[in-house]
DNA sequence: GAGTTGGTGAGCAGATTGCCCAGCGTTTCG
DNA sequence: CGAAACGCTGGGCAATCTGCTCACCAACTC
């Protein structure tokens, strides 16, 4: 679903959503220098194709008093994949799980209010049967946090696919005084 | 920084922001059953607490043309850390990178076009003298998506921390009509 | 040549924001 | 114990923005 690919304008947009996220429509096509309409209709788009989620709050697990987080790599007894996930699901130090290949592993991020803590979050993520063995590193600095931009601009610029290269649809037209 | 902790009426908001981005500080008044001016506070202390980082869109690398996600640990050369972090955050599909302990590790998220795609990805990170060895988990699954939701409820009942333990502040004052 | 799509500029009613005020119950401090 | 500080409530107001609709134009598609 979603015609996959943004243009140049739909990049322009994202990274100034996500430099700016309290401005209004209103304000981004100022930005931009496009109609209020278009940057509606943009954004309504990019929701509608998936492309933009939403627009949750950023919530920093340090500043709620989990300072520390960790990835667990995880080696699950073949079958129980189903009940592991849901075990982990109901864990609410886990912040994220993936299957990923390799041994038919699992990675999960973790955080934890002290090392101290980590040692019980562990516990309860491992303390579960299907679940053969754990391996855990602790993050110590986080030099590149998550970030989209550089992502949004480059597959702006790769794929201006949606419109032809002709058109630059963009000044002309005009009619008011 | 941050008087770490937030209490329940802190909770329900965040929750609720999560849960419905667009709605703005009057509508979620309303849901909270509380006035206007605390919700605004109330974000206003959150965000200058650095609880909440912002409002950023989440932007679905998938619909962007990079539906493959991997996570890539690398083995790093001693004293060459500084240069390893500048490499990667200078390509557009690492989408975070954490610093871990075990080997003087690292730890990076990776997206890339196609299974094909990522190894151009991979030989673009691993192409940096200081990097000794790298070992590449591809994710197949997500069965628990980056959330942050559990985490805040679990805060907002461990530490009601902000205020005394008698005053509801709740419903009393009252004046009006 | 006709139709469709996407963008522009304008307008309007209704809702929201930002900000300020006064009152009041609780908690803290001198 | 009395006074000050805090946090929340309920109102109010001007300015702004949102959601939606029009008519029109340009380029691409058929």
């Amino acid at each position: 679903m979603s015609t996959d690919g943004i243009d140049e304008l739909d990049g322009r947009l994202i990274v100034l959503l996500a430099r700016e996220p309290r401005i209004g429509v209103l304000e981004a096509s100022r930005r931009l220098g496009v109609a209020r309409g278009t940057v509606q209709a943009r954004m309504d788009r990019l929701q509608a194709g998936g492309v933009i989620r939403g627009f949750g709050p950023d919530v920093d697990p340090a500043a709620l008093g989990y300072p520390v987080t960790a990835f667990a790599t995880l080696e699950i007894k073949q079958g129980q994949g189903a009940d592991v996930r849901t075990h982990l699901a109901s864990v609410p130090e886990v912040l994220e799980l993936h299957t990923t290949t390799g041994h038919g592993d699992m990675l999960c991020r973790l955080v934890a209010r002290s090392n101290a803590d980590l040692q019980r979050v562990i516990d309860r993520v491992v303390g579960f049967e299907g679940i053969v063995r754990a391996s855990t590193a602790i993050v110590m600095e986080n030099p590149v946090p998550l970030r989209i931009i550089p992502l949004v601009e480059q597959a702006a610029a790769d794929g201006p696919a949606r419109r032809g290269p002709a058109g630059t649809g963009g000044e002309p037209a005009g009619a008011g005084t």
